[in-house]
DNA sequence: CCTACCGATCGGTAGG
DNA sequence: CCTACCGATCGGTAGG
């Protein structure tokens, strides 16, 4: 029961997940987010600082939920080839969208509405998380596993690719996250592979 | 001299396109738009009925644009196989998002702000759009060329890749709109293809 | 295309 | 967490 603040507070950035990923952080206004919680509008503010920071609250977990998934992806894969390492940072990504698709599709759309200084670390992160994709590109190609490519061109390629499930995924729809992973991992080796027939 | 009506319409449209690229729809207030163009908020109205009367024309265009490139690319590649078909299909569109970053950019990423209705029309013809995508992979699939797959979700993986250059796409870049399409014409077609190492 | 203006709503604060 | 309220800004209209 000591817990209270912090549930609260995560409710208000659920609810505002929600509305932010279906009509847009601008289009949203303090006044949907409460009204959608039973709460006055002026009351939010007993609960964050602004609207503002709800939406740096919802980014920053993202980016991290991202980032962790990555790493967890990178160290069980650590040995295999760089087919089988793209494929498993593949389904990671694939997973934390489905895991929570309106938190991930608002990290992925509305992070242009930060501050300028928070947009700029966001931007720093995404390039990083980026680099990821671009480094296992440059291995698989120098290994001869992957057919030569412009690795940046292709992990922006990919990367989009699997960027764009957050804006058509719904829950109990007729592929489950796992089927779906299958699928955009199979997809994304085959972008960096050549075609040998 | 006497076309000065629908040029002016026309600079509003583009104006508009650029800040609603930039900003988002929502974030954009017709005074912005009318400031950029040196004239008092108020005076727009000479012009436009309603904002969303602006991002429709906006949206309604950009789709035409795209349907009318792929018509064309469709035609003068009839006779190819299939993924020589799809080339010609990616390389049509990314040719519109790079002739007019902003106009297809505020397509694919605002539409959501239009009324009930305009939001299904649109939606119907993105799907009509994407079922091209579809359409070709299914042919290539009978023809032994394109290795099996669920024919709506690599054609959601590639056109959402495809999308994903209206983000990032700037004029006087690394690379020309020609190599970029060379780079996701071979992306895309690989993408459906099989890896017979 | 401008001035003047409209009601509605915005994010946020004061003070309990 | 509420009531009451703030100045600013919103999309849009009237009337020239």
């Amino acid at each position: 029961m000591a817990t209270e603040a912090p549930t609260r507070r995560r409710a208000i950035e659920d609810m505002a997940s929600a509305l932010f990923r279906e009509r847009g952080y601008a289009a949203t206004s303090v006044r949907d987010i409460a009204r959608a919680l039973d709460l006055q509008g002026a009351s939010l503010y007993a609960h964050v600082t602004s609207k503002e920071d709800v939406l740096w609250a919802i980014v920053d977990r993202a980016a991290s939920t991202f980032e962790t998934a990555a790493d967890r992806a990178a160290a069980s894969s650590r040995d295999g080839d760089a087919a089988s390492r793209l494929a498993a940072l593949v389904r990671a990504h694939v997973a934390v969208i489905a895991a929570d698709p309106e938190l991930a599709g608002v990290f992925i759309t509305e992070w242009r509405h930060l501050s300028p200084a928070r947009r700029d670390a966001v931007l720093t992160r995404r390039d990083a998380y980026e680099e990821r994709f671009r480094a296992i590109i440059v291995d698989g190609m120098a290994a001869g596993l992957f057919s030569p490519t412009d690795p940046a061109i292709a992990a922006t390629f990919v990367l989009t690719a699997l960027n764009g499930l957050a804006g058509w995924y719904r829950p109990g729809g007729r592929l489950t996250p796992d089927r779906i992973a299958d699928h955009y991992a199979e997809l994304a080796v085959r972008t960096v592979t050549e075609d040998h027939r």
